[in-house]
DNA sequence: CACTGGAAAATGCCGC
DNA sequence: GCGGCATTTTCCAGTG
């Protein structure tokens, strides 16, 4: 026995934020599309987003690991937000 | 010679987009999630979903081929507008 | 340290393969074009195959949460492979 | 008014010779496997393939001209032919 | 934790 | 030569 309403909810929430998401992936090609109106190669636009997608993966591993590290000497996490805060 | 503002500036904009694609993605799958907290197998939810989005795609695919019989018989954009009007 | 010759011998087979495909290709082209010689529009020739392919699209997904609403429902492949039988 | 099975016969060639494809298309995933489970990297595999296939283009690009002068030279296809057939 | 299957992104191509 | 489409390839989650 399934309860159709609570399915059918959530079939329609995956599907507006599918329709969402299909939204946002026309506007980035339009985003690309203009780049090229003022002579930017999409394709190599492309691969500077990637490479800079990299790039914050890497700030993002080693924050990760900072953050293990400063809680391995018994740092609360309110104390990793200020380490942080301190960082910068 | 290439403008860096300008370069900068569509490099954030797309960024930024990429990014709520990318929240967008999280919660999808948190909805899944749910929808496995409460009994729903996510395997056979997502075929659901790719069964309507087939359902959808067939229909789209068929008013294409309409409008192409109808640019087929000469009818103008206009007409072929004034045609799907008359179809509702 | 590779193997040269096993490495060959595969490459080759696909390439081989790789060429077929490509013939395939040519040949569907050809009807493309020997069907446009005859009087029909290409273009909506496509969409036709376009639409039968997602008319078969739709009934293997469908044959697939089928197949899954029969596990989650705890049976084995066998009786999936009986049921089946007994469909037709 | 359109010829039924004329149309329906070319459909069915359309949709024969993409069955083909398809077949080829498994037939190629099962080599790159076959090669996965003797060790060599698929996706390296898939590279190599593709650099070779621009050499190849290249070849064929090179002939083409070649084609040209031969023709500009005054030679009938048949020299063409023959003229290929000698640089071998 | 490797692997398969499926979704998403990117490249290439064909028609206009 | 450009946009749109199809194919191909890459990526990732789920699975055993």
């Amino acid at each position: 026995m399934i309860n159709n309403n609570q399915l059918e909810a959530l079939v329609q929430r995956i599907e507006r934020l599918e329709d969402e998401k299909a939204v946002l992936t026309v506007d980035i090609s339009e985003v690309y599309q203009e780049a090229k109106g003022v002579g930017f190669d999409p394709k190599i636009l492309r691969k500077v987003i990637a490479i800079r997608k990299q790039d914050q993966a890497k700030v993002k591993e080693e924050a990760a690991v900072l953050d293990l590290y400063l809680q391995a000497l018994g740092m609360t996490p309110l104390e990793v937000a200020i380490a942080k805060e301190a960082e910068q």
